[in-house]
DNA sequence: TATTATGTATAAGTTTCTTATGTATATTTG
DNA sequence: CAAATATACATAAGAAACTTATACATAATA
């Protein structure tokens, strides 16, 4: 992985987001998903991602649902009612992060 | 504090940027700068920002110079040779990610 | 048949932060 | 004038999110 140190803290977000948008999803599907959607820039490690989906799950923001495809296990994840709430106040609190960070770094583009 | 957890991995980049935009600061002065940058959205705590400081001049990234004003000290920051190289790169890397978060949260926009 | 792809999982260690605390001087407020 | 706030630095303990490595298993490809 050369992600930067940047993407640090935002993988619950863009699990969320991911959710939100494609329903269910499996955790090696979000990883290819986001591979694809960046261009192969960023890549999701399994160690980071499975930890953070039960994460997720305990808090009660995601429900799984384990289905068998071509005799290989696979675990849906889709967002709880909570989820759903929660995922609104993700997304806005990324927006001012990216607004901020802007700010800071471009500050005659600040909006 | 009650940043969200996004801006984990930013101070680094945050705080270069601001030297190479104003030559040189210190440590209070940067967490104003911030706060008052970001409309007192993002404040940046003692107990991250003085390790980062310390660790960015290990790294020797950043030169230091000591300065009594007013009967108190002041410790002045500022990028070494190698510290404006990187901030080149650090720079990129937020543009690189910020794009693809907005790619991620928002695929109609995508650039 | 060996490697790669698909699919999930965890454990050890690192990094970056939060929270709490400590020291000291200057200024403002009640 | 005393107390609180602002200025200015520092570190230590613990939490959180990650990387790296490893593990297991099946399917497809070279």
């Amino acid at each position: 992985m050369k992600n930067s140190q940047l993407y640090k803290g935002s993988l619950n977000t863009i699990i969320m987001k991911l959710l939100e948008e494609n329903g269910k999803m499996y955790g090696y599907e979000i990883t290819q998903k986001v591979k694809a959607i960046t261009l192969g820039e960023l890549n999701i490690t399994e160690g980071a991602l499975y930890p953070a989906l039960h994460k997720l799950e305990a808090e009660g923001l995601l429900d799984v649902e384990i289905e068998k495809v071509d005799n290989r296990l696979r675990k849906y994840y889709k967002l709880t009612e909570k989820g759903t709430t929660e995922t609104v106040n993700r997304l806005a609190e990324l927006e001012d992060f990216i607004r901020n960070m802007q700010s800071l770094v471009n500050p005659k583009l600040a909006i």
